[in-house]
RNA sequence: GGGCGAAUAGCUCAGCUGGUUAGAGCGCCUGUCUUACACACAGGAAGUCGGGGGUUCGAGUCCCUCUUCGCCCA
């Protein structure tokens, strides 16, 4: 096929890239052309010829606004999709959002809290219109927003867990799971949010290390004063609500007392002192008080001993009689808040000698997840779904390589977990969320779930009420990977063709709250894991690695570095810092330092456009498959040769894009592909320190000459700038999109985003290793004229003895000559004219003539380094290979090529003994 | 308290199953506004691979230990 290049000038081509130009425009030629919309009946599932190849976003809130690590989550999504995309797979990148129950409610709460009201004030109803029209409004800013960094999503798909589809998905998870008992309700011991007023689960409630205070206090006997026990508490507000204090039935200390009882000061109530394994005899005195509704393990305990249950604490953490606590809390203490009565009863305990000593106490305390308040352990009703049966069939999902989780490290934390699994409480006492689907008759008292919203009682016909409470988020999250194509419906087209789908792409952090449980989801529900590889990246942290976050101030805005340097240039940054398992640092305080080089390599591949396209005339370019093999020169067979090792190190460390056989990692594959720092390293080598630094000069002479040779160089760099334009688009879509709509040959509605990805051509023959002793020598030629002081362009005569290079180096004077401004000369080195060798890599020298000057002793000294350098390396390998041990143990490819690497060295110190001796040395 | 990870050039990081003279980007130094690019080009300096011990013919790479930092779980 021959085309025709456009017109390109210098004109229409300013010096440098402005990424703001084109970005926006560019982003709505690919969506309004379709090219991110993935076809089903393309798909292999449903009879047509591409692997399907899916990644679920994980849905961001939809209240958030993008920040950094968005953008990092986003970028190697992208980057997946995209690569994909190109390599023929039929991918699907599904956007999304998550209502996020406990963090839109607050953003609403607190509006309201601005008009001086609270939620209670407008009803459920209506704050339920409110928190819904907000969404509304708002929604879709995050996801406009990644727009802006080029992410390639389905928008046709966009999901959100809270819209009627996805409801409906909950809704029937929620009822299976209780009509197969595994969802009940709980009476127990739970973590509680005093601000957000809700329960949370295990993995809502964070620990946090904390300078804390270890409160020792005696309880007196209550037949005699003059004796007790002493306890250790962190928490002493809670023991209004103890009901005994434990000791250890083995503690020889109190055995006898076991049975007897203590005054509970403060309170003045008679409790029971008991024995019981929980109650550690090294921990403190060996003495703990249970307060079976404000302690997770006293629960326990107070059920073994069937002890009341006294609730002491309103929901909002202040102190009241609130359940069986009657006569317990002092009328000075109610409606105190938890940690001022803290401070009252030690200040009181103090005063009537009851507090034996306070210690300082390192320990951990959990915190909401949201708004970082202290949680409360508290006695109530909620929710559990019952973990063991669903953790098992997970648990073989990664021990079996059916799914991989990367880096591997986290592979054992996630068998760590669902190994030691609880039961996970899924209802929040709030009104932002799908409302538990369980009814009640109050009448009969019938209860059961429902997937439709039923007008009267099923059983006795009388009124219903439904439950107040609402579902955990993730109650909808771990549904994504099905409900987002279409689940419950099992014929639904979609959920046919794309699930299972390929890699979650998330961050460690929710592990457990969300990959794990849709791992679970998937098996329950589908019967498969929904991907089979789980990358997690690192968190973007500032440069004295502290996580960003807005509350510390040391984000990066990632739209203000699109505004600055371009989308292309944060992705660049991103993806160059993905190193596996390594979080990626960032400079908030200097964008320019972060984000520069992004920056600068979109201008070289800019550059090297604006060179290619104003050197190729208005001649028409021919393919290089028209080109005939015995036209390409040393140079052409080199790059193209580059190209293949560029190609394949891209593909090995990318891919593999799934396991190559069947549906399980093998384990040589398990651990492979996902390098995407890798992928940007080779990539950038191939285009800036081979194609430009290289190719591009050595072929600037054959462009300005006529015929066939100037055909080859036309064809040659065409093809290379083409192919690295494509390695290069899923990490800069942008840019590499702009450039090459501008290639000759391109037709109206090609796009790079959809051009096929590169093959290794294989056929590069010999040319790699002959033009590598042509760059030898320009390289030796040039560290001669820097060390010389010789300015560039001051022209020199080199004489040279090439060695067995001497005919490769003889084919190849122009290009030396015009890259080192020198004349070259096959003659002998004339006598009385001062000059400087220098010695090739094959064994060859270069003798550069000096008309003035010379620094004789200069360059003796340098090569005598150079010498003594190798005199040192030969030596430690000469006396590896003398060792025997070495000669004998060794593998004998090793022994072998340490032996050809002395004969080489052994030359080359010939040589430049030679050249310091010319130059007068010893 | 249990477990995991990290420590390599001034900075941020690569170095896979132990075997080329340990690499890259930025920064630094010296030249150069060479008609694609000074957001560039050419050349250069720079590391006792956290400390100590061990295994091995051979250790940045494996083992033990210590130090510092970070994370997860109780």
């Amino acid at each position: 096929m021959t085309t025709s290049a456009p017109p390109s000038s210098q004109a229409e081509f300013p010096a440098q890239y402005d990424p703001a130009a084109t970005e926006r425009d560019l982003y709505a030629r690919w969506t309004s052309a379709g090219v991110f919309t993935a076809r089903p009946e393309r798909t292999t599932r449903e009879g047509g010829p591409a692997d399907p190849f899916v990644i679920m976003m994980p849905p961001p809130n939809v209240t958030a606004i993008l920040h950094v690590g968005h953008g990092l989550n986003n970028t190697v999504q992208d980057v997946l999709t995209r690569w994909r995309r190109m390599a023929g797979d039929e991918a699907l990148w599904l956007p999304g959002t998550d209502h996020a129950g406990i963090a839109t409610q607050n953003v609403i709460e607190k509006q309201l809290a601005g008009e001086g009201k609270t939620r209670f004030d407008l009803g459920r109803e209506a704050f339920v219109a409110r928190t819904t029209e907000f969404v509304r409004t708002t929604g879709g800013e995050i996801l406009d927003q990644l727009k802006a960094i080029g992410a390639s999503c389905d928008w046709t798909r966009t999901r959100y867990t809270l819209s009627p589809e996805l409801s409906v998905a909950v809704r029937e998870a929620f009822v299976r799971l209780y009509e197969d008992g595994l969802i009940y309700r709980g009476h127990r011991v739970i973590h509680w949010c005093p601000r957000c007023l809700t329960s949370l689960s295990d993995e809502e409630a964070e620990h946090e290390e904390e300078d804390g205070k270890l409160y020792h206090i005696m309880y007196s006997l209550d037949d005699d004063a003059s004796q007790g026990l002493t306890v250790a508490t962190t928490r002493p507000e809670t023991m209004l609500g103890d009901v005994a204090v434990a000791v250890n039935p083995d503690d020889e200390r109190y055995r006898a007392l076991v049975g007897k009882s203590v005054m509970l000061p403060v309170a003045n109530v008679r409790i029971p002192i008991i024995a019981d394994e929980y109650a550690d005899p090294a921990f403190g005195t060996g003495v703990v008080k249970m307060t079976p509704a404000h302690d997770a393990n006293d629960f326990e305990v107070g059920m073994r001993h069937k002890l009341p249950m006294p609730v002491i604490m309103t929901p909002e953490g202040t102190m009241a009689e609130v359940t069986d606590a009657s006569g317990r809390v002092p009328a000075e203490l109610r409606e105190v808040d938890r940690f001022e009565a803290r401070k009252r009863i030690v200040e009181q305990l103090r005063n009537e000698g009851q507090l034996v000593k306070v210690e300082t106490h390192r320990h951990s305390v959990r915190h909401c997840y949201r708004c970082d308040t202290v949680v409360e352990p508290r006695l109530s009703d909620q929710w559990f779904v019952k973990m063991k049966p669903l953790a098992a069939p997970a648990l073989d999902a990664v021990r079996s390589g059916r799914t991989r989780i990367l880096p591997e490290r986290w592979e054992a934390v996630y068998v760590n977990w669902l190994e030691g699994i609880r039961d996970w409480n899924i209802s929040r006492q709030l009104w932002w969320g799908h409302r538990v689907p369980v009814f009640y008759c109050d009448d009969c008292k019938w209860q059961g779930a429902l997937r439709q919203d039923p007008t009267e009682c099923p059983k006795c016909g009388g009124g219903v009420r439904q439950d107040d409470d609402v579902l955990d988020t993730w109650f909808s999250s771990w549904l994504w990977p099905m409900s987002t194509l279409g689940w419950p419906n099992e014929q639904s087209r979609d959920l046919k063709a794309f699930y299972p789908g390929d890699v979650l792409v998330t961050a460690p952090e929710i592990l457990f709250f969300w990959v794990a449980r849709m791992i679970m989801a998937g098996y329950r529900f589908m019967g498969d894991a929904p991907f089979h590889t789980v990358y997690l990246h690192g968190t973007a942290r500032d440069t004295q690695h502290r996580k960003m976050s807005k509350s510390l101030g040391n984000g990066i805005d990632p739209l203000d570095v699109v505004a600055r340097y371009g989308a292309d240039a944060l992705r660049w940054t991103i993806v160059s810092s993905l190193g596996m398992g390594a979080d990626a640092i960032f400079d908030p305080a200097d964008l320019e330092k972060t984000f520069a080089p992004g920056r600068n390599f979109a201008t070289k591949l800019w550059n090297i456009a604006r060179f290619l396209l104003t050197q190729l005339g208005d001649d028409s370019v021919r393919t290089l498959g028209e080109i005939d093999a015995s036209r390409l020169t040393r140079a052409d067979r080199w790059i193209l040769g580059r190209l293949d090792v560029a190609i394949a190190e891209c593909d090995a460390a990318l891919g593999p894009a799934r396991p190559a056989r069947g549906t399980t990692w093998p384990v040589e594959e398990r651990q492979r592909g996902m390098r995407l720092n890798e992928y940007a390293e080779a990539s950038y080598r191939f285009v800036w320190k081979e194609l430009a630094d290289w190719y591009l000069e050595a072929s600037k002479a054959r462009l300005q000459s006529d015929g066939a040779d100037r055909e080859a160089a036309r064809a040659v760099l065409v093809h290379a700038f083409d192919q690295a334009l494509r390695l290069l688009h899923p990490i800069v879509p942008f840019i590499t999109e702009a450039l090459w709509q501008r290639l000759p040959g391109r037709r109206d509605g090609e796009f790079i985003a959809r051009a096929a990805w590169p093959r290794a051509r294989g056929d590069a023959g010999d040319g790699a290793r002959e033009f590598d002793a042509v760059r030898d020598a320009i390289v030796r030629l040039r560290q001669q004229r820097s060390s010389l002081n010789i300015p560039d362009r001051r022209a020199v005569t080199v004489h040279v003895a090439g060695g067995p290079a001497d005919a490769i180096l003889h084919g190849e004077s122009e290009t030396i000559e015009r890259l080192t401004w020198s004349k070259l000369s096959w003659d002998a080195v004339p006598a009385n004219v001062p000059n400087a060798k220098a010695a090739l890599e094959g064994g060859g020298t270069v003798a550069m003539l000096l008309d003035g000057a010379v620094d004789v002793a200069k360059e003796r000294a340098r090569y005598g380094k150079e010498l003594e350098e190798l005199e040192k390396q030969l030596a430690a390998l000469e006396k590896r290979l003398a060792s025997a041990g070495f000669v004998q143990k060794a593998k004998p490819e090793v022994v072998e090529s340490e032996r050809q690497k002395l004969t080489q060295w052994q030359a080359k110190r010939a040589q430049l003994a030679a050249l310091v001796q010319s130059l007068g040395g010893a």
